[in-house]
RNA sequence: GGGCAGUUACCAGAGUGGCCAAAUGGGGCUGACUGUAACUCAGCUGUCUUUCGACUUCGGUGGUUCGAAUCCAUCACUGCCCA
């Protein structure tokens, strides 16, 4: 994997750049779309690739772990010939379910203890067969087995939490690094930085992680319950130190208003469930805000979902179809809310990674965040 | 014509003397959702009031009772059964 940089933003530390992967290359600034059971939900994969444009989509190692099973993505020849998506995929390592799911887990030196939310069985997931599991899916960008700690952990919980995650990073890069892929292409580990939201840990999470020069860097633990601004100050005191020649993935972000603040910051990678997840709840993201489908201010509002999207649904549709299928409830409002929301957030990434090669990144910003924020 | 069962809020439906403005679903309105245990979750849903609270309700009317959605009488309507 290589990463090249195509223009950096003069007044701020937004760049654009090229991921090469072994299934193709990606524009940066990006948005990944979730795919956490090998399938965006609601998604068909032609879907994805014409009409949203994503350029990379995400699996989880907890969830396809536990269904289908990785003896069936090793029959399959991993991920991609599974589910059919033959673009670049990463894979999160199941930390985020270490925090998600803490009810269910316990947490050891040698690794976290789950239990299965579908059938309750137990299962270990430690850095080494996370990273062995993560080989058999096949995802050309792996993720590093951390801790992600909650955004109101106090200092000394950080610090351990931390100190834990550093351990396990560790042992992942030696299985890593004394490890092969399986399926004749390359893949990438990231490592993650924590640290909570106490810059001291986090300058020295992103210290430990750019000494080992991997071939990109994710900020985690953002996005977890701390305060926004908590969270920008974070991904500043990081990427201070992050290398700048690396692609740089911030972790579970977010709002559109998110991303925009964030690129600003110097990060290049972004993967959130809200364009899928809320989509589906009813919320629709647009360029003016965001809208509530479900409110009965749309029922009779006949005009297009968004004339201003590039996906056939935005213009396709309108506002008032859209209503009713989300309140009764039908697929299809499922399908047109979630392939417009991600068709939107890619836009979005798209236009400012436009606005960073014109020069004009900060202006632009500014004007949309002000837009952004509205509620139709 | 006779017998039986029933009539509760937008709908369905519990409640059969005080703990009832009345369970629970559905529907409606609103909100939440940030590396997906999420097509999920939360709040509100008689009237007035921000809250406390006040007021008006359980087919109609009239009773019994300190007190009635609940008991009695009667009328109306609905369903089923027998002629």
């Amino acid at each position: 994997m290589t990463f090249t940089i195509q223009a950096n933003d003069s007044q701020s530390n937004a760049r654009a750049g090229l991921i090469t992967t072994g299934h193709g290359v990606i524009e940066t600034p990006i948005f990944m779309p979730v795919g956490t059971q090998g399938t965006v939900k609601a998604m068909q994969m032609h879907e994805l690739k014409e009409d949203t444009r994503a350029q990379i989509i995400l699996g989880n190692t907890y969830h396809l772990y536990l269904r289908p099973g990785i003896h069936i993505l090793e029959q399959a020849g991993g991920l991609h010939t599974f589910n059919s998506w033959d673009g670049p995929i990463l894979t999160d390592s199941g930390g985020f379910q270490v925090f998600s799911l803490s009810e269910n887990r316990k947490l050891k030196e040698e690794g976290a203890e789950f239990r299965s939310h579908i059938d309750g069985s137990k299962h270990l997931f430690t850095p080494e067969n996370v990273m062995d599991i993560q080989r058999s899916i096949g995802a050309d960008i792996i993720m590093a087995f951390d801790e992600c700690c909650p955004g109101d952990a106090d200092y000394d919980y950080a610090r351990k939490s931390l100190e834990l995650t550093e351990r396990w990073l560790d042992r992942c890069f030696a299985r890593f690094n004394s490890t092969e892929p399986k399926y004749g292409y390359g893949q990438s580990l990231f490592p993650i930085v924590q640290g909570c939201v106490y810059p001291d840990l986090r300058r020295r999470a992103a210290e430990n992680i750019a000494r080992k020069e991997a071939d990109g860097n994710a900020i985690g633990g953002l996005a977890v319950g701390e305060p926004t601004e908590k969270m920008y100050e974070m991904i500043e005191v990081v990427n201070e130190i992050l290398p700048k020649d690396k692609p740089r993935y911030l972790m579970g972000v977010g709002t559109p208003i998110n991303l925009l603040e964030a690129i600003g910051r110097g990060v290049d990678m972004f993967d959130c469930i809200m364009p899928t997840r809320n989509g589906r709840n009813g919320q629709l993201f647009t360029e003016y805000g965001t809208i509530n489908l479900r409110n009965k201010k749309w029922e009779n509002d006949f005009s297009p979902i968004d004339p201003d999207g590039t996906s056939y649904v935005d213009q396709m549709y309108s506002k008032a179809y859209l209503h009713h299928l989300v309140k009764v409830g039908e697929y299809l409002g499922y399908q047109i809310a979630t392939l417009h929301n991600l068709a939107f957030y890619l836009r979005l990434v798209r236009m400012a990674r436009q606005h960073i090669v014109e020069g004009d990144y900060c202006e632009w910003k500014t004007r949309m965040v002000r837009q952004l924020n509205n509620r139709l």
